[in-house]
DNA sequence: GCGACAG
DNA sequence: ATCTTGTCGC
């Protein structure tokens, strides 16, 4: 796949941030209606005895949500986490591995915020831009936004908003009995889609299909080289 | 100063 | 994120 090397990225948390504050601009709210062919997943996985991290990136045939491929790579953290700046820890690692991606996937789907950002420049927005292609942030918890507490039933929605009421995403209930998903557009695609296709892509688990196999993948490729 | 804070 | 067995509930 084809990356778009907009900045560098062994920068200060200062230029970091002065960085996302440049590009947000140049997200795009708007696509998604067309059914994409293949869907990716990308996630991270870190390792606690060393600075070693592992990506894995999953293309499932959409809507079958069948697995035609898997990618690895593993490198070593260079980026300290700070909420609001996960990307210049994980994009690097991912950007690389992504090049070894093919065929090149519609959408992509990421373990972590688009648009409901401090500064509207999550994870998902940050590698959809940089891969130019549609990309969704399916976070587990929330980063910023309020909302009212979704209802019970799988599908159910509340909308995030910031302080001004503005929409910054979805709250989804992707599993009953589960807490709910915070879903957020990261390029290339509306609120309204990121939402539908999220739905789509997700079956008996909390998690969506593409995001949870991509982090079962990581997962085993750790143990696995960590353990023998 | 205190609480909040994607992974 | 990561360390972990059983266990409570559907």
């Amino acid at each position: 796949m084809k990356i778009y090397p907009l900045h560098p990225w062994d920068v200060s948390t200062e230029e970091a941030v002065r960085i996302q504050q440049s590009l947000a601009c140049r997200i795009r709210l708007r696509g998604g209606s067309a059914l994409p062919a293949l869907v990716a997943g990308a996630d991270l996985g870190f390792s606690h005895t060393s600075q070693t991290i592992y990506a894995g990136v999953v293309l499932l045939k959409f809507p079958s949500l069948e697995l035609v491929a898997k990618f690895t790579l593993q490198g070593r953290v260079t980026f300290p986490y700070v909420p609001g700046l996960l990307s210049f820890r994980e994009a690097p690692l991912l950007l690389e591995l992504f090049k070894k991606v093919r065929p090149t996937p519609g959408l992509l789907m990421f373990d972590g915020q688009g648009l409901a950002h401090p500064r509207r420049f999550g994870l998902a927005c940050h590698l959809g831009l940089l891969l130019d292609l549609p990309a969704i942030g399916c976070a587990k918890s929330r980063l910023v936004g309020r909302y009212e507490e979704p209802g019970n039933q799988k599908g159910d929605c509340s909308p995030l908003v910031d302080e001004t009421g503005k929409r910054l995403g979805t709250v989804i209930r992707t599993r009953e009995k589960c807490k709910p998903l915070f879903v957020s557009p990261g390029h290339r695609i509306s609120h309204d889609n990121a939402v539908r296709r999220t739905l789509e892509c997700t079956t008996r688990y909390r998690i969506p299909e593409p995001t949870r196999l991509a982090h079962n993948l990581v997962t085993e490729l750790r143990r696995r080289d960590l353990d023998p």
